[in-house]
DNA sequence: GACCAGGTCATCA
DNA sequence: TGATGACATGGT
């Protein structure tokens, strides 16, 4: 079935090519097919309409929730308009929405990122599900990864981040709690309890607390980050990622996680 | 063949 | 705390 929503303050193109989600296949009309709460669904925005077609009804809901619809941007859009170095990333990507996504794909999405490239990121992650699900866009459970070994990611292509999935599929999918124990937690309590995980340090698990958790006080400083703000702030001068995070949270406060998406996909296409 | 990609880990001072 | 090199893989 086909249907639409209203969509007045969205850029679906902006927020799915800007490195949140690595399991949505784009097609050259803009349009991208993907699983939503564990339904298929194909998505396609024409000026304020959001239209989907899927097996499913009742999927407004759905995905307002994951794209966060009912919030307001104008906290996010203040910081980027009052900043003359932003405001082209305003200009350009207003709409861009930080993702409600599954936390466990936050989780392996982002282990399965470091020190890696988007588009091997999307390629390990359309084998791995393939593999274990046989469908492109369904990603396999803890339980479903922890069932296999090591060597089956490896011979995925995950390199040497198939012992770090696999063994943090395994303690997952052993401790049927952790995820909502997680989420209970603060920033700070929940970023130290990510980075018991083997393959998770402070960036990785930035990103899974910022689109899994919605802690959008975590900033993640990737080569890109590290790149734009050093240009935008600093000179190009050789400043420490520690640093760079002090710095963001002083000037961005509750939002910088959310700042940090716009200078992310900013910087990457190149108009910052 | 070197360098890079949404870094992390072990090791050493 | 901070610096350094290894680590899989594929693209440029």
């Amino acid at each position: 079935m086909k249907s639409s929503i209203v969509v007045p303050d969205f850029n679906l193109e902006a927020t799915m090519d800007s490195g949140q989600v690595f399991g949505f296949k784009k097609y050259d009309d803009k349009s991208y097919e993907g699983e939503i709460s564990g339904r298929l669904v194909v998505l396609r925005q024409e000026k304020q309409k959001l239209y989907f077609e899927t097996g499913y009804s009742d999927l407004e809901n759905t995905i307002s929730d994951f794209f966060d619809l009912k919030r307001d941007l104008r906290p996010i859009y203040s910081y980027l308009t009052q900043d003359r170095r932003l405001r082209a990333v305003y200009t350009r990507f207003k709409g861009l929405r930080l993702i409600k996504q599954n936390p466990w794909y936050a989780i392996a999405g982002f282990i399965i990122s470091s020190n890696n490239n988007i588009k091997r990121i999307q390629r390990i992650w359309r084998a791995v599900s393939m593999y274990f699900t046989g469908n492109l866009f369904l990603f396999p459970d803890p339980d479903q990864i922890s069932s296999q070994t090591e060597m089956t990611l490896r011979k995925l292509g995950l390199g040497y981040r198939a012992r770090f999935l696999y063994k943090v599929a395994c303690k997952i999918s052993a401790d049927e709690s952790y995820i909502e124990n997680l989420s209970k937690m603060n920033y700070e309590t929940a970023k130290l309890k990510l980075m018991e995980l083997d393959g998770v340090g402070p960036k990785v698990a930035d990103c899974i607390l910022l689109y899994g958790f919605q802690k959008f006080e975590a900033f993640p400083v990737d080569v890109w980050i590290l790149r734009i703000v050093r240009k935008l702030y600093f000179r190009n001068r050789d400043i420490s990622k520690e640093k760079i995070k002090a710095y963001a949270k002083d000037k961005w406060g509750f939002y910088s996680g959310y700042v940090q998406q716009y200078l992310f996909h900013g910087a990457r296409m190149g108009i910052l």
